[in-house]
Parts: C-alpha cells; sequence; structure tokens
DNA sequence: CGTAAGATTGACAAGCGTCAAATACAGTGG
DNA sequence: CCACTGTATTTGACGCTTGTCAATCTTACG
C-alpha cells in the first residue's frame, strides 16, 4: 500500500463527499445515500481520457484520488484547459444541461474516480432534498471560482495569473487543512499552464522562471513550494470569500 | 402601457420562468410553485444597485424586465464586469454558498425583478424535487457559459471577444424565437464593455469603431444591429451546444 | 541508451495599454 | 428650446507585455 506524502494528490480520499462536508454537517442517512450514488469505479492512467467532448451526457464522476484537467475548445478547434480538479471534485457538472458533453476530462495523473449516473442524482434529489440543495451551492460555488477566474484573465498581467493559480491550486489541494502544505505535486506541462492561463508556452517558461528568480517559489521537478505565500498574494489579489456553513435555508434532512 | 420593440430587453417578460422552460416542460402544479416563490417585486431606475457585494446572502432575483450587469472585484479593488442578465436570467445565484454576496448587481436600464428568498427556494427543493434538479440543470448552464468566456478571453483577440459577446447578447435577447431579431438595445459604456472583455476603454473604441467600419455591425446610438452574423461567427467561433429538453434522468414531478 | 517530447533562450513583431488632447454627448437648469 | 457642464468617446503617439519563430538544450520514458 502506498504511502501519501501530504499534499499528494490522493491524499485526501478518505473523505470523498468532503465537498459537501464544507457546507453541511451530513447525518448517517445522508452519508449512505452518497455513498450509494457511483455505480462502478474506474482507474485511468496518466493522459487517458475519461470523458470526451462531444459524448453523450449520463454521468458525473466524484474524484477520489490524483489530478485531472477539464478543457473545452471552440469550433474552430481551439483549446482551453477549463480547471484542474483535485480530489473531492465532482466532474462533469457543466455538461449536465446538454445533450453532448461540452467538456473533455483528461487524467493528468493516475486517478481513480466513481462514476454517479445522472439518474441516480435525479433519485437523490427527491430522496434527499437538502443534498440536493447543497448540491446546487456546490454548483453556484464553482461558478464563482470560473467568475474569479474570468476576473484573473481579464484584469492580470501574466505573473498575476500565475500567482493566482498556485495559490488557488496549493488551497484546494491543502483541503482546509490548517497546517502549510510544504509543497504540491503539480504534473502540469508548459502548454497546460498556458491553457489556463492564456498565455504562450514561452511565456509560461519565462514567468515561471522570474518568479523562481524572485523567490516567489521553488521547484523540484513537479514539485512546487510556495516559498513567498504573502508574495503572491500581492500578486494575485484574490478575493477572500467565506462559506455559509449550514446555512439556515436549507430543507430539513430526510431520515430515510 | 409601454409597447416593446423585439429586442427590447423586457420583450418577454411575459414568461419569466423561461430559464426553466427551456430545459422541461412545467407542469401546472410547478408552475404554481415557482409563482409563489417571490416575496415581493422590487423595481430600480438605471444606475441603481439591487444588491452589494459584501451585503449578507438572503436571496435570489428573478429579472423580469430590463438589463442587469453583475460584476466582481479583486482584493485590490479591480473591477470586473462578469455577466450582462437579460429577463429571465435569476440573479445572484454564485453568492448562495457564501456568508457575504460576492458579486454586486447594478441596474444597467430600469428594470423590474422579483426577489426569492433563499428559504423558499430551501422549500421548493423539498416540495418539487424535479425543479430542484432542472435549477441544478440551470446553475450548470451557466457554469458553461461562464466556462465559455474564459476561453474567449484566454484565447481570442479584442475583436474576436468583442463579437463572441455581441453574438452572445443577441442570441440571448433572442431567446429562442427563431426569426432574426434586427437590432438589440445595448445601453453599455465604453468603459463597460472592456470590463467583460478585459480591455482598456481605449481599445474597445477603436475596435467598435473597425468593426463598423467592415459591416460586422452598425449602430444607432445603442441600438446595435449585427449586420453580418456569419462574420461575427467566423470571429467568435462559439461552441455549438445543444440542449438536452426533459432528460430522462430528472425525478417525476410532483402534483402536489 | 536512444529518441521524442518538453523546456529554455534570443530576436523580432504585433496587440494592447497608457497618456493626453480633442470632440461628442446627455442630463440639467434657465 | 437652448446654453451649460460633466461625462463618455474618439484619435494619435508611444512603450510595454506578450506572441511567434527558430534554434538549442533538457527531461521523460521505452
Amino acid at each position: 500500500m502506498d504511502r501519501l506524502l501530504p499534499g499528494s494528490p490522493g491524499a485526501a480520499g478518505a473523505r470523498p463527499w468532503r465537498r459537501f462536508e464544507r457546507l453541511v454537517d451530513l447525518t448517517e442517512a445522508e452519508r449512505a445515500a452518497l455513498d450509494a450514488l457511483p455505480d462502478r469505479e474506474l482507474s485511468c492512467r496518466r493522459g487517458q481520457i475519461v470523458r470526451n467532448e462531444g459524448d453523450p451526457v449520463g454521468h458525473l464522476y466524484l474524484l477520489t484520488r490524483g489530478m485531472v484537467g477539464s478543457s473545452a475548445s471552440f469550433s474552430n478547434g481551439d483549446r482551453t484547459q477549463l480547471k484542474i480538479h483535485v480530489p473531492g471534485d465532482i466532474l462533469g457538472g457543466p455538461s449536465v444541461p446538454f445533450r453532448d458533453a461540452t467538456e473533455t476530462l483528461a487524467a493528468l495523473t493516475d486517478i481513480v474516480a466513481s462514476r454517479i449516473p445522472l439518474r441516480a442524482v435525479g433519485e437523490l434529489f427527491a430522496a434527499h432534498p437538502r443534498l440536493g440543495a447543497v448540491w446546487f451551492a456546490i454548483a453556484q460555488q464553482e461558478r464563482t471560482m470560473l467568475a474569479m477566474r474570468v476576473m484573473s484573465l481579464a484584469r492580470s498581467d501574466a505573473m498575476s495569473r500565475m500567482a493566482y493559480l498556485l495559490l488557488d491550486l496549493h488551497e484546494r489541494l491543502r483541503d482546509g487543512d490548517p497546517q502549510r502544505l510544504p509543497s504540491i505535486e503539480l504534473r502540469l506541462t508548459n502548454q497546460a499552464f498556458g491553457d489556463l492561463l492564456g498565455l504562450s508556452v514561452v511565456h509560461v517558461s519565462r514567468v515561471l522562471g522570474r518568479m523562481q528568480r524572485e523567490g516567489l517559489f521553488a521547484r523540484d521537478r513537479h514539485r512546487f513550494a510556495l516559498l513567498d505565500i504573502p508574495g503572491l498574494e500581492r500578486l494575485a489579489a484574490p478575493a477572500r470569500m467565506v462559506l455559509n456553513r449550514n446555512p439556515n435555508w436549507l430543507p430539513p434532512a430526510n431520515e430515510s
């Protein structure tokens, strides 16, 4: 059995529904209902496609181990990396209202994920309305995080965008753990960085080099150590948002 | 009583829940449940703030008339316009999981909106799980539209971004009406265009000028006529996405 | 160990931001 | 209805950030 370093992408595979738990305290019945959602578990090797743009939409995927990149393309073929997903994230949501998947899910590391049929999601909304409402809130949270990406792209230069990306990934891999994560492992090519930040490969290289020279972070292979987090925050100027835990508008938990 | 031109922002105020209807055929009971959501109606004059960033989160807003811009800011004060909302849109969603609102809603025209307490939304999820699931799907749709904005910002130049914005607004104001909308009314300053597209006021002016000289659209005051839609589409290269109407994964409608 | 994929570097050009000045516009009060 | 005043738009000049091209070097992996 493999030892998981803190900050390793699979570190917290023990709490698969942590995105829910971050918003509410789950009852036993609710946890059981969530655990019953997946119809199968799937493992993919690095580089494999979990689901392709254009595939019929029938499932979501709960990522339990590893990292996945979601990308989409315009009709002229231009692709952009939309988000790097970490364990606990539910993948495939944006495609839900559409006939064909709007995003490609590609494994950035070896991964483990649980496949969730949309049918089961529909049944969950009926049997556990409170979980449906929380899931709704999670989707809105993703929307806000994307909105922050839009702001980062629209208003900052390359270095600020890179700072924002690194801080965001650091934060999400930490998963609320207050003790500093010493370093994070990112198996991203410069091309992938560029696709995320709207930069060319060449400029990504330049910016990464400069930031290391300025002592903002250090890098050994694929491990990034954020040395100067205040400095990165000064660059990225991220908005501080506080989740509203156990909000009073949720319907009561169903104990069935 | 005021006559509404086609393409006027209030044109389809008659079908306030059209975002739902675009995904499913509503039953009478469901329509009644939706109609019962608002606790009051509010009118704002152009320029007024519907809700400010940082305000406590307690409500959503169904826009029935006029246009609203949602914007957000970084901790350094930089603001970006996130989206232009048209009638039928439900405002304030992204703030749902947070303690304080993450986005400012500002009226771009005189508007009418219905205020929906979150408490009522929670009750709706319990009483009408199918509507909860559809609302979930609508949130995911918004997420995809934001993702397309990210792509537009990351991968295209100023003119393509402007083309994308104009086509998107045209499409959404049309509201699925197959007959061409001759022109759309946009009360946006160049500053607002710039905030939406990540451009400076000066460059917005240049790009708008060039696009008119090239015959892509014509402009009279605040009315934009998209003269060369194929040309705009060639520039913007939007992804074509087809909604999945009445998907089979939804729970059955509740007739109570 | 060999090969292909990725990263880096330099030179150059293009797109866009900034500054500043001139012009047009919209809302106000007379 | 018109003059007035602040606000929005346009235009030009200039410089910086970033993209592109091409060559070289490094790393990953069979």
